[in-house]
DNA sequence: CGGCAATGATAAACCGGTCTAGTGAACGGA
DNA sequence: TCCGTTCACTAGACCGGTTTATCATTGCCG
């Protein structure tokens, strides 16, 4: 017999279809000894539930969309997405809700995806990442009425559930362990100016140089690239009165800002600080390791995925779920000035 | 009107469901004019298909499956496998394929999955990453009858596809490499030994000792972390008549042993040559920058879906397609021996 | 002009589940 | 004893497509 049905079952276990289902789905309508029984048939002819039949009457379909608007070339260097992804993979695997994942080139793109998935209900929820400030993708699943939850949140974004840390505080405590050790001039280089992340951390930045009277505090938007990376520190280090200290978006770039200080015969953490405001192994490895804000990123992945089963067990219930803030942890590239 | 079906524009159109559906799918059944007015209709109000309907019908899902069968903690830290999704998906995307992930613990609950998404019909193929020596799941998709990829390959498996490297051949180009430079104590620290890819490996770096009567020449097998990559370079630097050079089964552990190398105060390349077999920009942004076998992994990926997408084709056709063989990039990190 | 094939279209079955309305039997209370 | 309620279960509609069998019309050929 190719592929067995609830037919066969019904069959074989001398009820009708109907009685299966209720069977099946655990729900009222049968005796306990019927129940056992199609069960126990079901077991025996290793018996396994069609999806689409099932999402045709209107069911789940035990999937959710993440759609990751970055050209896809670049993505792989980046650890972030990676440990993301297995943190939201390994707590939606636990209840078998697949993830449906597409790469695209730009935000254009991905709402179409949302529409597609959407209408054709291979998704039951949508995951937004990288958060533009007055981003269009919060309108069109408001729109489309499909439940969603914003990683890296809170903007503007109306009714929709965000799962967030604060990156205020966390550049905050930067700042403020720098301006402990000595440090006056410090850099910011972060990563694209329309992300609300890079924005809010941006402001920390300023706000604290206000508060603490730093001077020439600034920051130098890149676009994530180690590329970009190293050439703002470049441009940073050849400068007059340049900074002794520099806070960088990402891991990579804060390696590639190493690199670049060698290069340039600028001892870390001697003549220069170097702060990377996400950890990995990346950050651990290199020669001075990195002082880094450090947080659990698979966990981040994991709240995410927690978030998102939440509004799909209630979808009138949205809610900003704030994670642990990134933590400093203080490794060999930070040290007091000299003067 | 809540989601458009093709009742609806069969109505509107004055023709018959099946009218529409030969209309919708280009095929023949109705005239040019028909065909043109009911697209137009479809158009008009925005009609999509409903994939679940449409798979019940014993059509595409139009998805492909992946199943990582790593912890998903470790996962993250790993370049190869992002920038791998990351050629899939586009080439993947072009034509409207997505890809259903999922990272389970281990090749039991690997094949679980592949049952439960063969049975619901969720994806048209699968693809196979990481093959061991004795591949269980070799046999599994060949029960099933489901289109399948081995990327990684060649290895025992039946009449399966596959896309691989020629492992072979970089390894002995690396040391052949090495053996011009001077060396003749040249250690491996390889990955999981069950892998077909780590034997094929430390087998060529057996094959070229005898030739080029290198004595101790090893193969050390780790877990492919940065941790048993370290160990396992301590073990090869603290005992006697030690290795003048290391080739690593990837940049992160190459990373890692370069780190213990300056940690024990063995310079790199002056004392120590180091080799990665992955490249990546961790291999670039180290001092010393990392000589490695490089591919253009995400190529690779591209490659691999391809793939994919001619098995779909025509199920009957299997194919071995080998790929580039990875090129030796000479960095900093190798040197002549000093003698 | 008759027979046959090709064309354009329709109606209905079908895929594998879910779910609702309905049925018969057992049970309980007055 | 009789009626109402609950329980266990059945029959069949339904979801939105695809596909097959069927039919009417037209055109072509001998």
């Amino acid at each position: 017999m190719q592929r067995p049905t609830i037919a066969d079952i019904a069959r074989q276990a001398g009820v009708s279809k109907g009685a299966v289902s209720f069977a099946l789905n655990g729900r009222p309508g049968v005796s306990e000894a019927t129940r056992a029984r199609i069960l126990r048939v079901a077991e025996e002819i290793n018996w396994r539930p069609h999806s689409a039949a099932r999402a045709l009457g209107g069911a789940r379909a035990d999937a959710v969309g993440l759609v990751i608007a970055r050209p896809a070339r670049t993505l792989g260097v980046e650890p972030f997405f990676a440990r993301l992804l297995s943190g939201l993979q390994a707590e939606f695997s636990s209840q078998s809700i697949a993830l449906h994942l597409m790469i695209v080139e730009d935000t254009r793109a991905e709402i179409e995806i949302y529409r597609s998935w959407v209408s054709e209900r291979r998704v039951d929820g949508l995951m937004l990442i990288d958060l533009k400030v007055r981003d269009p993708r919060i309108a069109v699943v408001e729109q489309l009425k499909i439940p969603a939850v914003v990683v890296g949140g809170p903007g503007r974004h109306g009714r929709v559930s965000s799962v967030w840390a604060d990156d205020r505080a966390a550049m905050l405590s930067a700042v403020e362990y720098l301006a402990v050790l000595g440090h006056t001039r410090i850099a910011h280089v972060s990563g694209l100016p329309e992300f609300q992340h890079t924005q809010r951390r941006s402001r920390a930045l300023r706000d604290a140089a206000t508060r603490l009277t730093l001077p020439r505090a600034r920051s130098l938007h890149t676009d994530f690239s180690d590329a970009q990376g190293a050439a703002a520190t470049r441009k940073l280090l050849a400068g007059a009165g340049r900074p002794t200290a520099i806070i960088y978006d990402s891991d990579l770039m804060a390696v590639a800002g190493l690199g670049v200080a060698l290069e340039m015969g600028v001892a870390v953490p001697h003549d220069l600080s170097i702060i990377s405001f996400d950890d990995s192994v990346l950050a651990q490895l290199t020669h001075p390791s990195l002082t880094a804000l450090s947080r659990d990123t698979y966990r981040f992945g994991v709240q995410a995925a927690q978030a998102m089963m939440a509004v799909l067990a209630d979808p009138t219930k949205t809610k900003n779920h704030k994670t642990e803030t990134p933590r400093l942890i203080a490794r060999e590239s930070t040290s007091p000035t000299r003067s």
